[in-house]
DNA sequence: TGCAGTTAATGGATCGAGTACAACAAATAG
DNA sequence: CTATTTGTTGTACTCGATCCATTAACTGCA
């Protein structure tokens, strides 16, 4: 399935340059770290930075990003958050507990808005119903609070103590406690483990 | 109380910039609109723009965020809602209604997500009791969701036909009744109308 | 009238993110 | 050895945003 690779090969990977770049951030900060500072140390240029990278921040989020990008052509929820688990953010875990030496603490703020945002709209979409639209789109950013709120507790805890899909299934079930109808409408999502 | 006006008189205002920067988003799409353009229209230098707004965007929510800076000194959300009816955000109003026209839609959900997810972090400590933190956390963004699904559908009906107060009334009910606890803890804040 | 103090506008310089693109390099397939 | 594909590199450019020294407009007081 997997054909052979074509031309010129990769000089660099997202994975490299999201290290060099968290090192940098721990050194000097985020905002004294330029994408220059980054490819110079990764060993490329500037220039290919945007082949693997949309911009700076991404290379604190582009683990949860692909998990997103996911996400939005799945229909359950307890499978995404099982990969999730197997495929860990370093790099955003990294970033979170160490936002005030990494100087990352706005960026985390923005970047989690954005994508808490977007993970919400895409449960809403999944659980709309017969029901009122509101409620809907109510549910869907409380479960996504849920979700992202895992992930915030893992991190600060030193991800790798726990397991990242239990800590998410128990903010789900807290969510799910509180009297937030999860039930799908035509998709089967299902928000509980 | 108010003291007379001292030094030299501004040359322009929030409004002012904010009118003329949404007529050249209307015109030229908000992208293709630079500080500079927004200044001449305005008939001040771009330096003096940013003695107004901290950036392009905020031109477009500096209305909300008005709202929001005084959100958090205050306690109760009704009271909160009935003013910001009374000061309505046109600009953001304008700019919902034409979002594909102004090539605003990309900027409007981002600043959503921040604003959002500022509030729903407000509203959060606000219920912080003895419960669960991460259903505290939970509760504020079903709450904080449903003021902007509020804010949202009033701006889309044409802001000025519905009561923006009575819209988000509506919506706070719609999370009300849910199952949510909105039992404040030590603060008194009383998410219904 | 003139001077001191205050507040704001202005112009210029600078930095850095992000985009665009043409030229070049390294691989494969035949 | 050549054509094709894919990726890298350097360059130039736009624009948002910040900094700062200078200047302008206004008030209050002598």
């Amino acid at each position: 399935m997997t054909s052979v690779a074509r031309g010129r090969p990769q000089a660099s990977s997202c994975d490299t340059l999201a290290e060099a770049a968290c090192e940098l951030f721990l050194e000097q900060g985020y905002d004294a770290t330029t994408v220059a500072d980054i490819t110079r140390r990764a060993g490329v240029s500037r220039s290919t930075f945007f082949n693997y990278f949309d911009g700076k921040a991404a290379t604190i989020w582009f683990a949860l990003d692909c998990f997103l990008a996911e996400a939005s052509t799945t229909h359950r929820l307890a499978p995404m958050a099982a990969h999730l688990a197997e495929n860990p953010p370093h790099t955003l875990a990294l970033a979170i507990a160490n936002a005030e030496a990494m100087g990352v603490t706005f960026e985390l703020a923005t970047g989690r808005a954005q994508r808490q945002a977007e993970l919400a709209t895409l449960i809403t979409e999944r659980i709309h119903t017969t029901g009122d639209p509101l409620l809907a789109e109510i549910t869907g950013a409380a479960y996504a609070a849920a979700i992202f709120a895992g992930i915030w507790r893992w991190a600060e805890r030193g991800a790798g103590s726990h397991r990242l899909d239990t800590i998410i299934a128990e903010a789900l079930a807290v969510a799910r406690r509180s009297g937030l109808a999860d039930r799908p409408g035509r998709g089967d999502l299902r928000v509980a483990v």
